[in-house]
DNA sequence: GCCAAGTTGGAACACTGCTCCAACTGTGCG
DNA sequence: CGCACAGTTGGAGCAGTGTTCCAACTTGGC
């Protein structure tokens, strides 16, 4: 009985976790998370599942890791100048999360889920510090930090994560296009509702066209800062 | 060639699409989104796929149907009395919500997939339309009516997706229990980081213990609508 | 009594995450 | 140099998934 035939070709680099990373985060923005499947890291990566997981042990620590490794990257913008005011900084860690998941749509289910697993991990971590830090010089007195800290975070990755494009669109070549067509439709279906019933999606129709998701996202941010300065 | 053997006894009431969500719901409930199978159903209701999928059509639609009737009926509580102001009638729903998802932590994330997915469901009509008509009485402009209910909506549906227990915990006997755990664990954690660089953290560490998610919950609303009382 | 339309159960299929292990590679030690 | 050994790899194989398909059954109307 003969040993096993001989081997295929043997990679001349080793593998490592981070390119393993890196291509995962590839295939989730191609794709959508139903396409990191093992197969096709295997494909891209040229080698086998047993690589694979002897550097990851898992499917959903690589998608927590992935999420890691993209937050963790938004979060590294420099805080802004001395000058700022706190909501400046704010507003400066707001977009810079609410760009990565304009450029990782994936990430829409994936931070909230990371949040409320994992409290102890570098995405919590990291995003409740550099928010939180904002709101004692907002005025907020401090046995309510946490409270402010958290209606903060609470609305910026919920509108953040309302705000993504989710996986279904037929990746346009123009995303900004499919935007309009879905503001378009949504606008349409809402007018042809019963206007007795839904009076006030009637009364708006108009402002889902005009509306910039990045302006209508500053005006929220704008609002709970107003709401927490009060806060006593 | 025998034709194929007699079948097995067949059920003597017929399956109907509303027992099929109903035992969806019972499964997602009890072990999570991933306990939701065709197989785990078929066992249940004591049928064969066929039968599932000629009433439900796919997973992922039924998934979206189980989320519809939850929401459906949680907002299905009557609008507060004659009396009662605006802020009243926000908190009623928004309690209601969290109330829904403390019930059923898959709603956590299927949630903001449906309300990204399909504006025009009857999730996000009715949500959207249940909150946006207290806007106005709030003393919002018209012209901002669209950016003051999104905001609303982001905040409350971020918050109670973040608040919400999700699948890994053991399903212990008491989940408030589990949940006073989770806080300590956390607690513990963020002492253990570096004072120097998680200044915040640290001085919050005390407050994670002693908060309760629901007045949080509150807290975070009220703050919401201050902030957009003032919007002009 | 009978046929057409509606409904069901389950075999079969393509695909998934993951385990396992023989085969290879590189390193350090004698 | 040789050689053992730990580190790493590729891929076969497994249990489990969603979905399709269709013969077999049930029901209702004429």
């Amino acid at each position: 009985m003969p040993t096993r035939a001989r081997r295929t070709q043997r990679r001349n680099q080793v593998l490592s976790r981070e390119q393993i990373i890196d291509t995962a985060i590839d295939l989730l923005d191609a794709g959508g998370e139903g396409a990191l499947t093992v197969r096709a890291m295997t494909d891209r990566l040229a080698t086998g599942s047993g690589a694979i997981y002897y550097h990851v042990g898992n499917r959903d620590e690589l998608l927590d890791t992935a999420t890691e490794t993209v937050i963790t990257a938004a979060l590294a913008t420099r805080p802004a100048g001395a000058q700022a005011t706190p909501a400046d900084e704010v507003r400066l860690v707001a977009l810079a999360l609410f760009d990565a998941i304009a450029e990782h749509h994936w990430l829409a289910t994936r931070l909230i889920l990371q949040i409320v697993r994992n409290p102890v991990g570098p995405v919590t971590v990291g995003i409740f510090e550099r928010l939180g830090r904002q709101v004692g010089a907002l005025g907020v007195p401090q046995a309510r930090w946490f409270d402010a800290a958290s209606t903060l975070v609470h609305y910026i990755l919920g509108a953040i994560s309302q705000n993504a494009r989710v996986e279904g669109d037929t990746s346009g070549i123009d995303p900004e296009a499919d935007r309009e067509e879905l503001f378009d439709a949504t606008s349409r279906a809402w007018q042809e509702l019963d206007a007795e019933s839904y009076p006030f999606l009637h009364a708006i129709v108009g402002q889902i066209r005009e509306h910039d998701d990045r302006e209508q996202f500053l005006t929220g941010i704008a609002v709970v800062l107003d709401g927490l300065t009060r806060l006593r």
